[in-house]
DNA sequence: TTGTTGACTCCCG
DNA sequence: CCGGGAGCCAACA
């Protein structure tokens, strides 16, 4: 038996991914968020770690998150980032000027009853 | 086991 | 509002 407490034997990337497919259409999340209901809440940048590993077959909607400032964080990646902005404002997801998001509007909170194991 | 890296966040000034 | 610096976590060589 592992000694580390791990809440399930799926890697944190595939936590990641769970979580992830959780977020209904035309809401978003934070790295940080994500981080928060696998149990590590400053584990952001591991979060954002597995989604850059992301298989190229997936299903899981990584154009649903985004960083705390409410924008996209694609480092490195503007193609991507542009992507990304695309898809989320079919979904209906607003835009400002400057490309960022109101997260006070947009932001998902799973209900109590959601469990990410 | 140690060191490096990175789609992050928070704190200052 | 914006930039710089430090902290944290997990995967990988």
């Amino acid at each position: 038996m592992a000694r580390h407490p791990s809440p399930s034997a799926a890697s944190f990337y595939e936590r990641v991914y769970a979580a992830v497919r959780k977020v209904p259409r035309g809401s978003v999340v934070t790295y940080g968020q994500v981080a928060l209901y696998l149990g590590s809440p400053a584990a952001a940048r591991a979060v954002g770690y597995a989604l850059s590993n992301l298989p190229g077959q997936n299903d899981v909607p990584w154009w649903r998150v985004i960083n705390a400032a409410g924008s996209i964080s694609l480092k490195g990646r503007g193609a991507a980032a542009d992507l990304q902005r695309q898809i989320l404002e079919s979904e209906g997801v607003h835009f400002d000027p400057e490309g960022h998001i109101d997260l006070n509007r947009y932001r998902w909170w799973p209900p109590e009853s959601t469990t990410f194991d």
